[in-house]
DNA sequence: CTGAAAGCGCTTACAG
DNA sequence: CTGAAAGCGCTTACAG
């Protein structure tokens, strides 16, 4: 890194002072048009670059965002990561990003590291087994902080999905197709999201007066590989259940797969759901019915959320932002067709069966 | 962001100057260890933050890296991007991820922008259309720049894959398996990766005495859509062929997802290959025969070759580093068992048909 | 409309 | 072994 040329070399070679270039970086009104473009011209023909670490150290400001991600090997994670990362740097912001690959200590690690940095604000998915006083801890920083995906209680803006309510539609929709025995794949029981997902499936089988075997909740691995073993376990009950809903759309994957090397196809021999949509779920064989709230969407909320109490937009006001989208079922094969279930005709047109309720914006 | 303390204010409470303040924090040994001891506890009493930006700027360095990637909605850039990212964090590193969805004027806008941030060096991606003058320029800043994946003359450090020997590779796997007429999907003539990819596929035809008419070589997206529409294209051919190379895995997830539609199967109807074996070739229906080159190692590769740099590594020396690679072929159900072809099960137990030769690690 | 001065929170010779 | 001083490249009152 060889030195570069600083406000100093600019002020000499216009012959001004550092004040008025600095004055004039900053597009100020105070100075003379024709000083400002004789300052212009110096830094551009010196090959001037802005040191906006700099700036930030004396101006007690800061430009850049950390976002703390926890599982890159999900799309959807990616997916959320890249609305984000658009709209921050939209509005001049530069992302800090770090993956904790659902390491708690790694976490801890990287929000120092980011802290150090001096990030103006954080958005986090926060790694399973992350404890409850870690919001506490961020917030007494200083900085704001954005949650998505996963809750940690009411006192932190939080960016998420109502997974009960997704949950239940994609129970309701299996039971509707004709289904009685309806396994559930990926349980986590004592982490929030999947409490809220196991429990809007529950609670619909409940409502129709549908009994749940114990071993019907399958407790595998959030993977493709914790869905090729839900279905092994599957295909060992008996009587054995006839739909599945998985956990996520990567488990939901891993179902699809040990169908096809079984001889067996979803839809017809096992009805299958997934949640989150990802870009990927629309190519599988057969494609994939699965759960929508929209990464892309989330992500923006998440980084407008962020941006508003940067800069202490007064329509967001002190009330913690506690935003949950509605998801929205979207029909495709892998739900439909069974022998014990109306024809699939209908459904086989595409589209969302349930046009989504949507929460109030907050921001 | 409230002020919180300095080390001004850590000196004050421990009773020592600023300077050894600063002197204990980088675990000099020119300090005594009870004043030291004294220090951080002050330090940890006061809730002390480090300011990474200020220290920088004073000692003229930098911990931050740039990485900027043109296209995360293929999970082979993600798993380069986490692999990268695991290991400047390892080095004390942090990464500074900006997204340019393969757009030349976003890439400019975010090379700016992680100027002005003061980044250490730079890991990039170059969208495609990047012009050829841009790693001079980015050189002439002064920061070491890596190239990952896409080769741009040999003036730069450049980590990549030698593509025409994996597609060679790929297309003697299908001739060897009984075929003649191959088609290639994904052509994107006048770019070096694709010229390269295409150059493997056509120099192997040609050394089997075998013909391409010029329709084999369809041009579509590098997506899967494009996988969808280069299977219409090939299935209004005639004689039509009965295997396909694809640029990527992402084309070859479209091609089995239509042959699917059709009610046809990957490798019976038509053999299919893809390239990058992103985790989610393993789950596909069927599996996808596809070359891997390992994004891990490359993204291990790229992040230690720009460390080289940084700390000034004297076993790197000034030559250039250009590391290529070399793939093997993963062979996988898409790709076997045509009618036309040799029997299949050889191939199923799976493994690579390749022990690919390593190039020397050049760091 | 512009400049001189102070200072953001550090590090680094240099002196003792 | 420790401290006083200068300075990294900016911004921001304040004065004129």
């Amino acid at each position: 890194m060889k030195p570069g040329p600083t406000i100093q070399d600019i002020a000499a070679a216009a012959g001004v002072s550092k004040s008025t270039v600095s004055l004039v970086l900053q597009d100020s009104p105070r100075i003379k048009a024709e000083t400002a473009e004789k300052v212009r011209e110096a830094a551009r023909t010196l090959g001037y670059v802005y040191n906006r670490g700099a700036a930030n150290l004396r101006g007690r400001r800061s430009t850049t965002v950390g976002m703390v991600i926890n599982d890159l090997t999900n799309p959807f994670f990616v997916e959320l990561l890249v609305a984000i990362e658009r709209v921050l740097a939209q509005s001049g912001y530069t992302t800090l990003m770090a993956h904790t690959a659902e390491n708690v200590e790694t976490q801890t690690r990287v929000l120092r590291s980011m802290r150090e940095q001096n990030v103006a604000g954080l958005i986090m998915s926060p790694a399973l087994g992350t404890p409850g006083s870690l919001t506490a801890e961020i917030q007494s920083w200083g900085i704001p902080l954005v949650l998505v995906m996963r809750p940690m209680g009411t006192d932190v803006d939080t960016v998420g999905v109502n997974n009960a309510h997704g949950f239940a539609l994609s129970t309701e929709h299996l039971i509707q197709q004709g289904h009685t025995r309806i396994a559930f794949a990926g349980n986590r029981s004592g982490y929030t999201v999947a409490n809220q997902r196991r429990q809007g499936y529950l609670s619909t089988m409940a409502a129709h007066g549908l009994a749940v075997e114990d071993n019907w909740i399958v407790d595998v691995e959030l993977t493709p590989n914790g869905g090729r073993d839900a279905v092994r376990a599957i295909f060992d009950m008996k009587p054995r259940p006839t739909a599945v809903v998985c956990y996520n759309d990567q488990v939901a994957f891993g179902v699809l797969h040990e169908l096809d090397r079984m001889g067996k196809r979803a839809g017809k021999a096992l009805a299958v759901v997934g949640c989150d949509n990802v870009v990927a779920s629309e190519h599988t064989n057969p494609p994939l019915t699965t759960l929508s709230a929209g990464a892309d969407k989330l992500g923006t909320m998440a980084s407008r959320t962020l941006l508003a109490r940067l800069e202490g937009a007064d329509d967001i006001g002190d009330d913690v932002v506690q935003f949950f989208a509605e998801p929205e079922l979207i029909v495709r094969e892998s739900s439909v067709g069974h022998q014990s279930a109306r024809t699939a005709v209908e459904w086989r047109k595409g589209g969302s069966v349930q046009p989504a309720r949507k929460s109030k914006d907050p921001v």
